[in-house]
DNA sequence: GAGTGGTCTAGACCACAGA
DNA sequence: CTGTGGTCTAGACCACTCT
């Protein structure tokens, strides 16, 4: 044996995988079942079912108790958007990460803030906003509101060492989150923090995140078009 | 039992996620072995590791041969972000989609180009631009470039009827793709094709999809700030 | 060496689909 | 009724970590 053996579900896998890849077996056609992987490849029934239970999972074919598994109709490309801590991802990339805190305060929610967070009107909140810097160039207007019974010591981070979202993702257990994505120019003042034009097109993303009982935080947080993106892939 | 009995490895899963949902394991601490938890559900082996090794893929602990299984660092916010043929995505909101063809024709690819899908320079592709439209309005600009040897059909397309990615997906088996999304500010020619002003940021979309041995398409897609955003979601 | 996870088998019972 | 997938068991061997 040449070759370091890989497992024989990952085998069956990349079978499969290879002949949908090539269209030879076209979306909606029938896949070998359960019972003619176990002859093809002389595995137990077990190692088959896992094989295609994960190929399921990953989007490619479709299982029908009954009838039969399928390759899915491939009409999406999906992948993962990963939202990290923007400190952790600057690290990677090997650059130097600082944090400019612009407001650090305690305040009073106003009705809309109150019902995003499920709080009563005029309930407490924290409030920052900060800048966060890669090699001395703001790359990120963060702009957040916390609920202090998600996390009663928010107020005590030093953010210039730790972010608010580690702060958030120690202290208040991530259970749901929701966000969404859009382009927008900044407002003078986020401009002017950013150090670009008011003209300058930036994305923005909303982000909600709920930690068991409490929604636990809403931010806002603007990049500047010409010095982010978000990237992707997606591998069959 | 009046309940409906989830299978086994899902109770186990459950009740993991609880301990960890609810902040009594912390990131870095031990979560009990598959021999513990054969003993505590009364299960074999393979299911206790199954719920493992789905809670390891979802990414919320992570394992370690011969070491043991651990809440994960950072519960990472992660969410699929599906892109979608923008026609069935129109339709799903019971809206009407629309096409206007502005350019199908096919051109010799310059050096940036042909590399970029994979052949030589001067080779012939197939160019389209396009503007999609929900209800008649404006909501996306698509510049598309094929090459040939991927979807040698794509020019007999009726692009009003079939949208360039239902084509694609069809006739170019998709096993690769990556993407860039970054805010912009459209060219004076995207502006007027989207009847905005060319001071509207947009939501820029650079993909790139691969099919089998060739690279079949690279496309940009304009979507106006004010008419479009990208959403998402991420339950634990 | 003891404990851990990674893989695999050869059975088993069940629920469901389709002829 | 046959074939399909969904789950589960009680063993097994192996590779790895840690002490």
């Amino acid at each position: 044996m040449a070759k370091d053996e890989r497992p024989a579900y990952e085998q069956v896998k990349d079978w499969i995988r290879k002949h949908i890849a090539s269209g030879a077996w076209k979306p909606d056609d029938v896949v070998p079942s359960e019972a003619a992987l176990m002859e093809r490849f002389a595995i137990s029934r077990m190692t088959a079912h896992r094989a295609l239970r994960e190929l399921a999972a990953e989007g490619l074919v479709t299982r029908v108790q009954g009838s039969g598994t399928r390759v899915a109709q491939l009409h999406r490309i999906s992948s993962q958007l990963v939202i990290r801590d923007i400190h952790e991802e600057v690290a990677e990339r090997g650059h130097v990460h600082s944090t400019r805190v612009l407001r650090v305060a305690e305040e009073k929610a106003g009705p809309e803030l109150a019902e995003s967070l499920g709080l009563r009107r005029g309930a407490r909140v924290f409030h920052t906003v900060l800048v966060h810097l890669e090699n001395g160039v703001p790359i990120q207007y963060e702009d957040r509101y916390v609920n202090p019974q998600a996390a009663p010591t928010y107020m005590q981070t030093d953010f210039t060492r730790e972010s608010p979202t580690l702060h958030l993702l120690q202290h208040a257990p991530l259970t749901e989150a929701s966000y969404s994505i859009e382009a927008t120019l900044p407002t003078a003042e986020e401009a002017l923090a950013l150090g670009i034009e008011s003209s300058e097109p930036c994305l923005a993303m909303m982000r909600r995140t709920v930690s068991g009982a409490h929604v636990a935080s809403v931010a806002r947080q603007l990049y500047p078009g010409t010095r982010y993106s978000f990237n992707g892939q997606f591998q069959a």
